[in-house]
DNA sequence: TTTATTTTTAACGTATACATTATAATCTGA
DNA sequence: TCAGATTATAATGTATACGTTAAAAATAAA
């Protein structure tokens, strides 16, 4: 277990579990899918040791579960979890949002969250969703680590993660997102005037309307597969 | 690893991975501590592999770090750490209690909480203060528990894993808590009446309190050991 | 045909073997 | 004596072997 080295040195338990959870993130494959370590390992090539080692990692990041004799599935979306989740993350964001605030940084330091906007704003002009989506996680990704508190950041990330999928599974079932664009832009404001209320509300409400759509869309799905 | 199954048949990483922890919650294995898999397994008689397997989900959660050629570690307290996880578990905690006041719940509902209270109140009654900590710990497990999201839960819950260990080691150096013992029957009184703003502020208050105490003490610990 | 029982198969958990290599110990030269 | 080089050791990561047992398949009975 090198996990601390660099690339090129990887080991194995890293090669299998960036890639196990590539292939999840970028859902090729998708929730519920199966598959016994043998056969993993098979299409890794290597041995059933390192992919254990590495579906221990990813099930306590909560992105499959282990069941013995069918292998490891990936977790299912399911709209109560979502919103769970979605809670969660929307606190802990909104932490690091007014904690931000109440460190007054200069527009340098806020550099990132301003690149991640303006690439949002890009792909929007583009039509192109996916880099949207890609630079959206970016800001948030940004948010957390500006914050000044590693613990936030570390967990808030690990939350996201587990967000990530349903964000992308709904992504073209949810209005044009022009309004995430003017939400980070009024957050970056008011966290720019040390506004520690107003960059709270903002960022909880701009979480809380994504929640929104993407639990009914989610919820939603549920109920078309119940009719079937 | 039936690490669904009950605990007459836990498998050897179960019981490798409780009683790692345990050790570690309970300070045998004190923050620092090191000891490589061989030597474990060969205490906990079985062979290095469940050893390893137990490794990788303690260090998921945060208890240890895994160093090759050093073995395990457990992980340091340290003041600045601590502060970044008391922020977060305040939040989270917070959220909880907001939460919960907003369901207005019933005296029955809420009965596990008021039973940690008595039983905080009694352990203070004997000067006995190892157990006003566990009661208090079950306090907070139980508002986690009834707060009706579950990842909050258990969120909230693999948190106060990291501070566990720093609470109890400057439970001595604190004053008599008799404030907090307060503080929760203030803040089940404010969910009583479903004042979603009290239970945050109470709760919230009652957080940054026993955060100051604590990494002031760790703070003090560190410097008196940079004088040596 | 269906259900129950028995047998077989293979997935898993665990132990062990082995190659690699980081670290400790030892040796050499100034 | 000290610093650097070399050698030896052992910890780890990985592969493989093996025993256990859950699940699948086959067989028998109703």
């Amino acid at each position: 277990m090198l996990h601390k080295n660099d690339k090129s040195r990887l080991s194995l338990v890293d090669k299998a579990y960036v890639e196990i959870r590539r292939r999840i993130l970028e859902d090729n494959w998708q929730p519920g899918y199966q598959a016994l370590e043998e056969a993993i390992a098979r299409e890794l090539d290597m041995s059933r040791t390192p992919v254990r080692e590495a579906l221990i990692r990813l099930e306590r990041e909560g992105l499959v579960e282990i069941m013995p004799r069918r292998g490891m599935r990936v977790v299912a979306i399911s709209s109560t979890d979502m919103c769970d989740i979605y809670e969660v993350v929307t606190v802990l964001e909104s932490e690091a949002a007014a904690r931000l605030a109440r460190l007054r940084p200069d527009k340098k330091f806020l550099a990132p969250l301003n690149a991640s906007v303006e690439a949002m704003d890009k792909a929007l002009e583009k039509d192109n969703l996916k880099a949207w989506a890609k630079a959206d996680e970016a800001f948030h990704a940004n948010l957390l680590k500006l914050c000044g508190n590693a613990r936030l950041a570390q967990m808030g990330m690990s939350v996201q993660d587990r967000i990530k999928r349903a964000r992308l599974a709904t992504l073209n079932e949810r209005p044009v997102p022009y309004r995430s664009n003017d939400d980070h832009r009024a957050l970056i404001e008011a966290i720019m005037e040390g506004d520690v209320e107003a960059a709270r509300r903002i960022h909880t409400q701009h979480k809380q309307n994504a929640m929104q759509m993407i639990t009914t869309i989610l919820k939603q799905r549920e109920d078309d597969d119940l009719d079937e």
